[in-house]
DNA sequence: TGTCAACACGAAATCGGTTTCGTAAAATGA
DNA sequence: TCATTTTACGAAACCGATTTCGTGTTGACA
């Protein structure tokens, strides 16, 4: 790379100190005004631009947030980046984005690269495997340095600090009245295994939905889905039963199903209904187009930086962790009949 | 935040100097094992971490790449993403991710911010608005200051810098020959605008595929969807033409034509067919599934970056800038018929 | 003409590390 | 015993900015 142009260089080609430099290109009073349009002058000439490595360091902080995630191939968590960028942004903020890949240890990795200030605080989503091993010393250590740090939508309460999730037992529960409402009794529900617990979660909606209304929870009517096995193959066992709704506690296990569901020549919506969760692409797409519960993903993003942002500006009193729950809407499409 | 523990604080409870300390925990032959052992044993308690903006500073290099892309919430940008990242992982980089929002603006500003010394080099996608704008000057700028530059996909020829692309000609070709010899000979082609280059190639695929069979260009068959729009509409008008086939150079654009099809009463793949581009979600689960030249987003992140940091860590002796052509092919699925 | 304030600027400290060079004390060798 | 080499460490420069404090020169005023 070129080498770049620094205030000593001015300050040696100009023949004056570097705090002059300096104190003339942020227009300071001290400085004459010959000598400011002298050095401004020259500044512009060579498009000198301070080094944010060095304003860094001596301001102590960076105007960097870290984000780690799961993945990125993702519609729900690509949106929330979005609504991260763009709140950030506004505060001028940048982001600096990192993946765990569901993996620990790759999780522990990102967090002790981030934690070493080369950012001002951290937005986490925690990575499958963390949750089946339920070790989070790592954000414990983090926590106890002070870090300021917001998780979202995979949550622990052991983890005391500020946290965004979605309302995923309403959310669950919503969905499964609607069903129900809709004269479908016999929901089966797809979700995942138990550590993963937005979906158990869910799936508590999904249970207080059904004995409101009288009916027992038939445990074969739930499919805990092993993503390292054929996913289409496990949910294709539930057809053994007599169903006639499913609501999935995401985009590909509901596009799954309603694809079993036609191939086995249900009509949707008509004989069969679907609900999905997370308003993405395939549910938009996919014919019928796929009723689901919309998570907000940006408005998640925003909240989460709005709340890390305030975290870390604001020199921390008495810290009281904050809970925000976002709440989820049925977006109703063609895979469910209309509300009667 | 936590009052950071540095060096200077280690160096004034254990009463030695601060180059002392340094040396000891890089191991330095210099230092008495008793010494090393000590100082090891503080740090380690009290859990030091270098902080890595002096590092960065001093050495002049941040590891870090910035990226900028122009959207996030869409499965080919997204995937390169994933590339870059594991790519940068590999060889010790993290990656900054910043979006320009397709905005000339955003994107003049993200360059500016990354430029100041954040990153080591940057790998970006360029921004609609600057494609129709032509304004370049801000890369151009960026070439001058010799700060290692990659750009991906959308890129134009006045830049001179490395290039990661996909043989969009080829590709283009490839589906339309496809089309042909499955005996559609009446296809549609749903591009974008001119000043989006990627679309111009494919269309010239396209075209060099027809002339090839002999078939001259229809240009009521060719669509240049206005994004601003209805996009739906506009994509219905071309269905007034007497058509068998459809090559559109998105998914959605493909989805899309797909639904409208069906909705006229067509059987897809039997009487009408579909070719899509973009490797995505919408593509696999939509019904029938629908057959795309794939992109390998994945790859070209990969190569990005690989030709960047190759860039960032090698003394720039004579610079060639290089272009590399990533090769596509097609993924058959459910919206074409097989082979002949 | 002497005093003091205002002006315009420079020296040096600071942020948190690394690294070069210098040196006192101990160890070695003749 | 004296010269020389090691050993083990510290002082200081450096990366690129900002900022406090100090100071020489003017000009104003008594």
């Amino acid at each position: 790379m070129k080498q770049k142009i620094t205030i000593k260089t001015i300050a040696k080609e100009l023949g004056v100190s570097t705090s002059t430099v300096s104190k003339a290109l942020r227009d300071s009073h001290e400085i004459s005004i010959d000598t400011k349009d002298k050095i401004k002058a020259y500044a512009a000439m060579f498009n000198y631009k301070p080094n944010s490595l060095a304003l860094q360091l001596r301001n102590q902080k960076t105007k960097l947030i870290g984000v780690i995630l799961p993945r990125i191939v993702h519609h729900f968590f690509s949106t929330v980046i979005k609504g991260i960028e763009q709140g950030a942004s506004e505060k001028g903020y940048h982001i600096m984005v990192c993946f765990s890949n569901e993996s620990y240890k790759k999780e522990v990795e990102n967090l002790k690269v981030l934690s070493n200030g080369s950012v001002d605080g951290l937005i986490v989503s925690i990575a499958k495997e963390t949750l089946e091993t339920k070790d989070f010393t790592h954000f414990k250590d983090l926590v106890n340095e002070e870090i300021p740090l917001v998780l979202f939508d995979r949550v622990v309460d052991e983890i005391l600090c500020d946290k965004v999730v979605v309302d995923d037992v309403g959310a669950g529960y919503k969905a499964t009245k609607y069903l129900l409402n809709q004269n479908s009794l016999k929901i089966a529900l797809i979700t995942t295994p138990e550590h993963v617990n937005v979906g158990t979660l869910r799936r508590q909606g999904y249970e207080r939905a059904l004995s409101e209304k009288g009916i027992s929870v038939n445990k074969k009517l739930i499919i805990e889905v092993e993503e390292k096995e054929n996913i289409k193959a496990q949910i294709e066992r539930v057809f053994d039963q007599d169903i006639d709704a499913v609501f999935a506690v995401n985009e590909i296990y509901a596009a799954t199903a309603m694809r079993i569901a036609k191939e086995k020549g249900y009509k949707v919506p008509q004989e069969f209904s679907v609900i999905g969760f997370t308003d993405g692409l395939i549910s938009e797409y996919s014919s019928p187009s796929i009723t689901t519960i919309a998570q907000h993903g940006l408005e998640m993003g925003k909240q989460a930086v709005e709340v890390l942002i305030e975290r870390i500006e604001k020199e921390a009193e008495v810290y009281e962790p904050k809970k925000i729950v976002i709440s989820s809407n049925l977006k109703l499409r063609e895979s469910t009949k209309p509300s009667s």
